[in-house]
DNA sequence: GTGGTCTAGACCACA
DNA sequence: GTGGTCTAGACCACT
């Protein structure tokens, strides 16, 4: 059972993807806390921990959560590690709005240049929605 | 509807993403190939048109052309253009639903980093599935 | 004369303040930014040439710029260059109000820890304001 | 109004310029010297009381402290705390303009990049100068 | 021990 | 030529 304040997420890396290590970390980080893995306050494996995980060197998870401190997703205190942050984005209704089509655009395009019906996509996002413990209805 | 000879597949890139620009192009040729939205003998985009539809360097859509031909996916006919080959794509439904999941993970978990519900993101879908013009139900 | 498109801005570097080489980089740009000697789609030098003018390492360089396209300052495009990017940032009154606040009381404070009086500040920023060209009225 | 042998040097940290805590410190007790807000014989919070004050590790005021010694900016006295001597900072008018158009600069770029005129940045500093206390004029 | 900065140098992707 | 990623290893700042 996790006790606040200690991260047991399990990082993988696929090596042949194309896709840089520190973007995959920084995915990871995000898919977590989307789904309720990570919360605010709790800290994330140290930089040289998580590099020998990951078989990698230690810059390059540093990159990582330099580029996530940058983006508000995590706060680092000097010496003693790196935290998931309580990063809060307000928007207003309209702004809201233009920000979703966006990213719902830039989905649904790639989805339908890959042959994705609705049909699948709308099954697709149930499916997943639940699992990332999204909430069902707008505050 | 497609007349054989003529490609009506709508590419897509993900600029941010990472993955290389001519890596994205063959994927989805060869998703297109795998469910059937491209057959044998079909002429794929010029390099300079395609290179034009994207907004890339004509010499990133040579590259995925050219090793999409190593690969025998596509072959170049001099002087005339690039068409599909008879080779056999295998993607079955699983290896689908991987793709697809792969790529609605990453927008649920960047919409829910700006708090949308499920409700608002399927309302949002729906909307934009239509005027996209995406098919409605999977061939 | 500048001609769009071109970058005459001179870097600089105090290898002595402890500030990192990439702090000042960025610093140097935004400031740039803020005074109108650089503006939206003008290119930045490559990374390779501000290595040789500071006489540091190009992956530092690349650090600051990569850090400047996180925070959408610039956009790069692979294989052409660095640009100054169209950043707006879009806020309502009242987030307006809360921001301009927010960094105005870290300023105070710091200023009023090393001794400066509101009479030197508010002479010390109107010099500087018009310096920086800042616009005298809200629009 | 300073009774001596007790100080009130109001201290401040910018946790996010890369300037080393301890390097912040002695600064700002330099400035004070300089201008006569600190004289010999004042004494300096404790450790303890400073680190809990500016929240951060008591090992970097300590670093800060013991660093001042060295330099005979203060003298410590085993058991009754840390003093300031009688060590003459030269801090001309020209040096102190430029530490303040420094931090001005910084302030101002930043409140540039997100918009605001002259104007609303100068009534700003009136409101929160007078409710952070900040002494009107120059001693 | 923690993270942060910088260098040096290799290799890749793109124009 | 452009920028991007990764490694290896040094040294610093802070807990």
């Amino acid at each position: 059972m996790n006790t606040k304040g200690e991260s047991r997420l399990e990082f993988s890396l696929d090596m042949k993807s194309g896709v840089p290590f520190y973007k995959q970390i920084i995915f990871q980080v995000e898919m977590a806390i989307a789904d309720g893995r990570l919360e605010k306050g709790v800290q994330l494996p140290t930089v040289r921990t998580l590099a020998v995980d990951l078989s990698i060197n230690p810059n390059t998870v540093a990159r990582a959560y330099a580029e996530m401190e940058i983006r508000n997703i995590v706060v680092t205190q000097q010496g003693s590690g790196t935290f998931i942050s309580d990063k809060k984005i307000n928007l207003n209704a309209i702004e809201r709005e233009q920000v979703l089509s966006q990213i719902t655009k830039v989905y649904l395009t790639k989805a339908a240049s890959f042959g994705f019906s609705l049909e699948e996509i709308l099954t697709n996002i149930n499916d997943l929605g639940s699992e990332l413990k999204l909430k069902k209805e707008t505050v």
